[in-house]
DNA sequence: CGTTTTTCCGTAAACGTTTACGAGAACACA
DNA sequence: TGTGTTCTCGTAAACGTTTACGGAAAAACG
């Protein structure tokens, strides 16, 4: 049985109204009852029930970030995700915030999930990744007035929220820059099918930088597929198997980049050799992989503090003098080369 | 402002009581009222608040999972977790419990993170991984009396709580047995240098096996580092400097045979050709690798399925007419053969 | 010493639920 | 008709906090 604010009370023969203003550090209470509270509360190792604080207070002190499972073959999360939520997490934890991450179903696309979340008055304020060109849990969440964030933009809900997002077009474009510097002509795009945001954006700066070079985009070049291993190596022959194959490939994900260097390799094709190879997000697997893969890399726990502070900033409880404020950044992308391409 | 139980009282004109009781299932509610109410508490959506519920109650209906972020330069955290953690929360889903994900600190180890967790009642029971061979995690929940089951044996805490483990001696003796039976006789061990459980009981199995074929134990050839791709790449040179190398190496994580591949390959060795390796858990990654890696995959969603279970059973709010019990078990892993060995 | 201010603390209400208890109405039965 | 039973619902307490309010004691001030 844990120990309630009444046992600390009964114990030090003092009122329940004083210990809670001891421990929340309240200017009315004497400096001597108040160090006598908080060594008690040290010996009974005392911590305030979150449900009672909570439902006073009516807030929570915690934010939930939603992870959504992809479909797929075999699920295993994006590694990605970790830097971020230190990140996240660090940041948070500086204002008494904590962070739990609340998985939804494979399957359904978390809208369920997250009404329970928001419903139940769970936490405070979530905060959204993997966003849609048209996302529904945006849609509900600003109808519904309740406070979040977003990794990645949206065409939905306006700019009602904070988000934080990575410059996708600008590295698609990059990409293709780099590729055509080095006498690339057939270039190749490789996406997830789902209608994640950042896939437009990647195809959006791929396009405009053909564009620029004077090369028409060849829709035989570009092509979606499940976002994983299984993905990349499923879709990677469909674009070898245009009349005119490519020499470079640009992969908007890890995961897919390995399944389809495993698909040219069959095809007797060697990546960064027969084939140029460049991937848009950096992980540690595209330093060890064999060859090394160049890519362009987030800062993900920078990300994930200021994502953290956007978040707080716009909410009313943590905002500045000023009131609360919606920001949106778009950050760059570093390109580390390697021998891929 | 979400609706209260007192709005959709005085919407039906009827008290909170019945309001509750006929949300509840209770059986003392007319059919008809109880009809009204369910309907009233769509149109005003209304949940009732988790905060007040659970202070009610005295139980959260939430369990905790403990991902902790290893230390080292780079935290991308181990996509192995997602397939467990799906059937985890599956199984938890059936009995109305919710799985949340709470974060560690990636430098010190859990600990406070997990008193907070449990001394302010956040959640009914917790679930940990990576369990280390002492674990004071696992001391801290049982002296406290917190329900937990982990994920991963440990030698804390005695019997006292539910836990399912991998069989990591079994592969680690199988993976030595299979390359003995290809001709080879120096075989090499790398592992994490945490003391993670995993990595004592695999090398018990290595050297049970090699034992049993009458091969000396190298200490040359046995290795720790940290557990990410750059652990393995920075030890896998190490036990290719020993007087005698070895002509196979079992790596105990995908990620350090990602790197300790990388190394073999700029020393010139072709792993699957020069170099006989075999993986002790298996990812997509795996699958996907040039070459191909051998490796032993564990069934991880109904792991995650059945602790959930195990966990229940030992719950008395949960367990079965014969009340609570303490189930501990250990899977076998399956051996998919690839190309690297 | 009288008055005002300050310091400190106890009292009690409130947050949103669930649930034990009791009571009125309807019904069954003799 | 009287008694016992069943059905349905309202009342109120309780969970563990925080906090507005008021008051007693101490301190400051003239």
């Amino acid at each position: 049985m844990a120990s309630s604010i009444h046992d600390l009370a009964r114990h030090l023969n003092i009122s329940i109204g004083t210990v809670s203003r001891a421990l929340n550090g309240r200017a009315d209470v004497n400096a001597d009852t108040r160090q006598r509270v908080l060594d008690a509360a040290k010996k009974l190792n005392y911590s305030p029930n979150r449900s009672g604080r909570s439902l006073r207070q009516g807030a929570t002190h915690s934010i939930a970030f939603m992870l959504q499972p992809h479909p797929g073959d075999q699920q295993y999360g994006e590694p990605f995700f970790i830097p971020f939520l230190i990140g996240l997490q660090a940041k948070l934890a500086e204002h008494g915030l904590d962070l739990m991450v609340v998985m939804g179903e494979p399957g359904q696309y978390q809208q369920e999930r997250l009404r329970r979340v928001v419903e139940t008055r769970w936490v405070d304020a979530v905060v959204l990744a993997n966003t849609r060109r048209e996302d529904d849990r945006i849609d509900y969440l600003s109808k519904a007035g309740f406070p979040f964030a977003t990794l990645g933009r949206s065409q939905s809900g306006g700019d009602t929220y904070p988000s934080l997002d990575i410059d996708f077009e600008r590295a698609g474009d990059e990409a293709v820059d780099r590729l055509v510097a080095r006498g690339h002509r057939r270039i190749a795009a490789i996406r997830p099918s789902l209608d994640l945001n950042f896939g437009y954006l990647f195809l959006d700066g791929y396009r405009k930088a053909l564009k620029r070079h004077g090369i028409e985009v060849d829709s035989d070049l570009v092509a979606d597929g499940f976002i994983n291993e299984t993905g990349g190596y499923q879709v990677t022959p469909q674009v070898m198997r245009s009349k005119d194959p490519p020499t470079a490939i640009i992969f908007n994900n890890d995961a897919m980049a390995l399944g389809g260097c495993k698909a040219l390799a069959e095809m007797g094709i060697k990546p960064g050799h027969d084939m140029a190879v460049i991937v848009i997000v950096d992980t540690p697997l595209c330093r060890y992989f064999s060859p090394t893969l160049t890519a362009f890399r987030p800062a993900l726990e920078p990300m994930g503090q200021r994502l953290a502070g956007m978040l707080l900033a716009s909410l009313p409880a943590f905002a500045g003098p000023d009131g609360p404020r919606i920001i949106r950044e778009v950050w760059p992308l570093e390109l580390i080369a390697r021998e891929s391409d």
